[in-house]
DNA sequence: GGTTAGCACTCACCACGCCCGAGTGCCAAG
DNA sequence: CTTGGCACTCGGGCGTGGTGAGTGCTAACC
């Protein structure tokens, strides 16, 4: 009963704080809210919240607002994620299936990520090494210089240059192919370099050294291009929040500039299915201890290929940008696999 | 001499405002720059300069702020670029020379833009239309599905996948491929659509419906993926002006974000070699009013194939973000070239 | 005529002091 | 355990007065 009580009146807080962004007090929330007590009562309970840290007050004659904590907790046990509207999935399914190539995909992922959360979006795109080769293909573009082309079952598609000391022999060049076609078609990128190890060793002396730049070139490719890509939307959305709450958005800037931070974010996404979310303090680059972020991977079940999420302030509505984050997942998972 | 002096107060202005941020009074003025003449015969002269609105005073008891007017007279006859210091040229050289492919040019570029001037840094990709092909591929994916590739002769490939009706017969796609080649090799982007109106008469009946479909499917790469391709860099720096100055960054932010925007910002740029500057309201854009954008084409001499530029407040160091545009724009050049 | 010194004037800014009210903690009664 | 009552705290809004930077004007000067 008391400790029932206790947490119906964090809720309370968390709600009403995430709504009006100010400090919550007795009174208000006895108004606003059916826990059939007296504001005196409330008070007990809060002190008792505070001194477990879930809550805190900024100065002496202020209500109270929520820590890092009482968040996760609130999270954790307090909220639902909430179903999206029949309307607001007719508009995703709408503005997503428009999309024609991997490229619109991402970019419309974007933008209707921060749209509906009114926050910054951030998405990855299919990641290589969770990817599978679909297609290796070779383009002569001189006497000397070749185009590897590599297909893959995302929808990416990787290119590179290789140039070659000698010139290259179309015959070299198709067996080449229908080597490598076999060795790697259909093969995860991880299993990429140990499959091409001893490729080289099948051909004719003369071929070698054009087969080994083209191995050692794919091989930078699968390492190197794992540096993910990775796009951004919404970052005006940041203004708001720096106007209306006394937060510096520039670390936050920065952050979101950091490809690698930004992979690390993403990267910490819970294996499972479920949506991510870390809290303030709970994301280890400090730029972003004020902000939460909510991420969720995408692809098919049991096989992740990326992620994707929102970055906002601490005081965000959860069950709405939680249940945002994974319809758009899941919708960006059906028509990736509808190709 | 008098109109002489009066321009050397305006520089001196401008110089000390965007020193300081600061409005600037007659007598800092004479303190801080050898004028030869009183306080009060510099308030005489800023008297005219607020009538003929170079500068105007934030309110009765402070100094003068420049006016975008103001700014414009100061670029256009008070200023000359500055040459960067050779150490400059040595670190923008080493940090570009070791790009690897066109997106490291480009990722680096931006982020060496934005270092440089502090600013927020834009970076077009090389326009398609202003490109040539040097080659253009068939992959069969499927029975159904072909692939097109497009090399571009600024290192760009363009690819693109197009559904048949019909299977696609593999001698068919030989020949098109070399009726293709012959039509577009060499040939600039914008040319394209005359060159393939009447390619399709040439097939057999049985063949034509794969080739319309394949011509219709490279019109559309030609037109549709004009959209350029743009990468920021630097947005964090914008936060630095924010907290400083009392300007929202939020339409910039917002104006950041609309492609549209940043093509006709950097398509606008002088036609020639030369750095092109719009001053605050000479931005079409009502968001950027409160910016100065600078922005250089680069590409062969005399055939530009992008833009790139800086975003900043208004009360930038004009000659040094003149200088460091039109520097990065050279050297982005030589290396688009070298391939 | 252009330049300069002197002077009165204007305001943004800051510091101080004041009050107000929201919100609290505590206590004693229900 | 709950509740009404009450004293207390303290941030924020507001008027007040002082300060100083900067100006425009006028009259004298070269």
């Amino acid at each position: 009963m008391l400790e029932e009580r206790r947490l119906a009146v964090l809720k309370a807080i968390v709600q009403d704080y995430v709504a009006t962004h100010e400090p919550v007090g007795s009174k208000g929330l006895v108004d606003r809210h059916q826990l059939g007590v007296s504001p005196a009562t409330i008070r007990n309970d809060m002190a008792a919240l505070e001194e477990e840290g879930y809550i805190t007050a900024p100065h002496t004659s202020a209500g109270r607002v929520p820590t890092d904590r009482g968040y996760r907790l609130f999270v954790d046990q307090l909220s639902q994620v909430k179903p999206l509207s029949t309307a607001e999935r007719k508009g995703i399914d709408r503005f997503l299936g428009e999309a024609a190539d991997l490229d619109d995909v991402m970019s419309r992922t974007v933008r209707l990520l921060a749209q509906l959360t009114k926050q910054v979006a951030v998405v990855q795109y299919p990641s290589l090494s969770r990817s599978h080769v679909r297609r290796i293909e070779f383009i002569k573009v001189t006497d000397h210089k070749i185009m590897i082309i590599l297909i893959v079952d995302s929808g990416r598609v990787e290119q590179r240059v290789v140039d070659c000391s000698v010139p290259v022999q179309e015959e070299l060049l198709t067996d080449l192919r229908s080597r490598l076609s076999a060795a790697v078609t259909d093969q995860p990128f991880s299993s990429i370099p140990t499959r091409l190890e001893d490729l080289d060793s099948g051909f004719d002396p003369t071929g070698q050294p054009l087969v080994r730049a083209v191995i050692a070139s794919i091989l930078e490719t699968v390492t190197e291009k794992l540096d993910e890509r990775i796009v951004l939307g919404g970052t005006s959305n940041l203004a708001h929040y720096n106007e209306v709450f006394a937060m510096s958005i520039q670390p936050v800037l920065e952050a979101l500039e950091e490809q690698v931070v930004l992979l690390r974010l993403l990267g910490e996404a819970s294996p499972n299915q479920q949506v991510s979310v870390r809290i303030g303090h709970e994301n280890e680059y400090v730029g972003l201890n004020a902000t939460s972020v909510v991420t969720s991977q995408y692809g098919r079940e049991n096989s992740p290929v990326a992620s994707l999420g929102v970055v906002g302030p601490t005081h965000m509505d959860y069950p709405g940008t939680m249940s945002a984050v994974q319809a758009v997942a899941q919708y960006v998972s059906r028509i990736l696999s509808a190709n």
